[in-house]
DNA sequence: CTGAAAGCGCTTACAG
DNA sequence: CTGAAAGCGCTTACAG
């Protein structure tokens, strides 16, 4: 190994003797070098501890191997196991993720995006808000490809992918109608992303066409705490609900506290409740929750599956959406034959 | 805003009328230009949609404001949040941070090394895994500095953040058997790291000073379903402890459930639990676990304030002790007068 | 304070 | 298959 400071393709090309180019064919996949020429090369590299420096080639091949991840809160279970799913497919691709995070304001995704474009990443992957028209125009003018999460647009040389919200908030009406509830309860919340919307039109939607009343809390945040504050005064209700639906895991494991711990109610007995994601936490022996999987592994095999495709020019967008499963477990009553409905 | 593919120095040089050193300069802090040449440098940028690239930037003046983060297991709580504020703190001081993610593999580790390397990042964080020798130093002689959370090694030009576990573990045991118990536990964990190794050894010293016998259960991992088989196993021994230590919060989560869902124990008052991370779900109604606090954001702040510190060659390693700080919950009862040890 | 010039480490036509 | 040469977009002495 070498004492010096940066080993460069210059000091390989000497040791093997060969050329500069010759080195950078070896490392370079799919180059003409002769089987030989490349050995040696290797060899010198490996003897000199040489690394090919991803700057200068980024720099040069607009292949900078770098793709970006841009979200907020990822200290939360389920964007947290989505974060690691990402970084760990892509980099079995052979990518390298910059994380980026943002809060939500239109000004934090714009910057950035910004940084993205600094660094040339090949892709940015965006799992929280949402560039303005002008902005994603321009990255993919600048070769960068675009792939949004449970975000609702198309557009030219994307990817989205998506779950079926929808009709997962069908599904969930259903299931508690069909285990015999009869005061139903939705807790969504006024974030507004497209998957959340998804969920409640759904979840609506089958009410009204089952004629049954809803009683609503619309959280803000998508949080335990959120939920905790929404189950105690849900539950205080006069007619409160005896099966209700969370948009999210963390915001049905705070209802289901709020039930047990502080108004004394039995879960599925007295309400039965239903979740969405799949965080680890749902299947805790305390929780037991019955929710809807968002299928993070496949997401993240899309994700690099599309990157892994060579980008045409002008190419359609396109658009995947996952199916989100319900997985059955204890906080909502099964009925005799369990329906997929 | 241009419609053409990247813009250049080159562009904002002749659109504002400067040389491209000029533009350069303007984009550099501290740089000697005339407050009017940035004014019209910076006009032109902003008219064309400039931003520098970084890539170039990093290949000629080894300030690629990248930093590589490396960890396992980033999906977990306390990993996630952790990530999560180191992020954000390197990202507030205009850096940006890589992640690559290890398994608990020597090779692995190597492997994230040598990609940060090959990124020229200006530092590696690693919060998993320890790099040998030699691999650290070729980091180091390479102008890269080395931050190690949890890890036990000083070394010259590195940064070392730990917590007092030792302190934690015998004031675990004191704590517990102020409170009465009289039949201690501890969940420990196999893994070997250095803050899981002090928390067990001081826990296990304070035994030995008190005379204690002691229950042990050594797990693999450091997770949820391991707490709950170690639980389940612990508390059908005939001589079941009313007073147990776990290592993490995670393991403390799973003994609790074990005891109530599996043995119908009650907690605190058939066992007393002490945990140690602090993660969010130990604050939930359905834990309320008391647990030691690891100071994420201090740790970011050691973190961001180190490397903002120039780097001087052969600086001597540095190394923070952070106190890991009592949070009192419902898991352990109270003594009369709540005390520090 | 400013510009012309050299150079960071690489890749890629081009000619052989 | 191979090497000499040009060039990616920037920064930084150097001279003025």
């Amino acid at each position: 190994m070498s004492d010096h400071v940066p080993v460069t393709a210059k000091q390989v090309a000497e040791l093997a003797g060969v050329s500069r180019a010759a080195v950078s064919r070896s490392f370079t996949p799919g180059a003409s070098v002769s089987p030989e020429t490349r050995r040696k090369v290797m060899a010198a590299a490996e003897a000199l501890g040489y690394q090919v420096n991803h700057l200068a080639r980024g720099l040069i091949s607009a292949q900078s191997g770098l793709v970006a991840l841009i979200a907020a809160e990822i200290e939360t279970p389920y964007r947290a196991s989505l974060l690691s799913a990402l970084s760990q497919a892509l980099q079995s691709a052979g990518k390298t993720p910059i994380l980026i995070a943002t809060d939500r304001s239109d000004e934090s995704v714009k910057e950035a995006l910004h940084k993205a474009r600094s660094y040339r990443t090949e892709a940015a992957v965006m799992f929280s808000g949402m560039p303005d028209t002008a902005l994603a125009d321009l990255c993919l003018r600048n070769g960068m490809r675009l792939v949004l999460i449970n975000r609702d647009e198309t557009r030219e040389g994307t990817l989205q992918i998506r779950l079926d919200d929808r009709q997962a908030g069908r599904s969930a009406f259903n299931l508690l109608a069909k285990t015999g509830c009869r005061r139903m309860g939705l807790v969504s919340s006024s974030a507004g992303t497209p998957s959340l919307t998804g969920r409640i039109e759904g979840f609506r939607e089958a009410a009204r066409e089952a004629g049954a009343a809803l009683g609503e809390w619309v959280a803000g945040e998508t949080g335990y705490e959120t939920g905790l504050q929404a189950g105690t005064e849900l539950f205080a209700r006069p007619d409160a609900p005896d099966g209700v639906f969370c948009v999210t895991d963390l915001l049905a494991m705070g209802v289901m506290d709020a039930a047990r711990h502080r108004l004394g109610l039995q879960v599925p007995r007295d309400a039965a409740i239903i979740g969405f994601d799949n965080i680890p936490q749902a299947g805790w022996e305390s929780y037991r929750l019955t929710t809807f999987d968002q299928p993070i592994d496949e997401i993240a095999v899309a994700t690099v599956d599309w990157l892994a495709a060579p980008a045409e020019p002008g190419m359609p967008g396109e658009t995947v959406c996952l199916p989100a499963r319900l997985v059955w477990r204890d906080t909502v009553r099964r009925p005799l034959e369990p329906g997929r409905d």
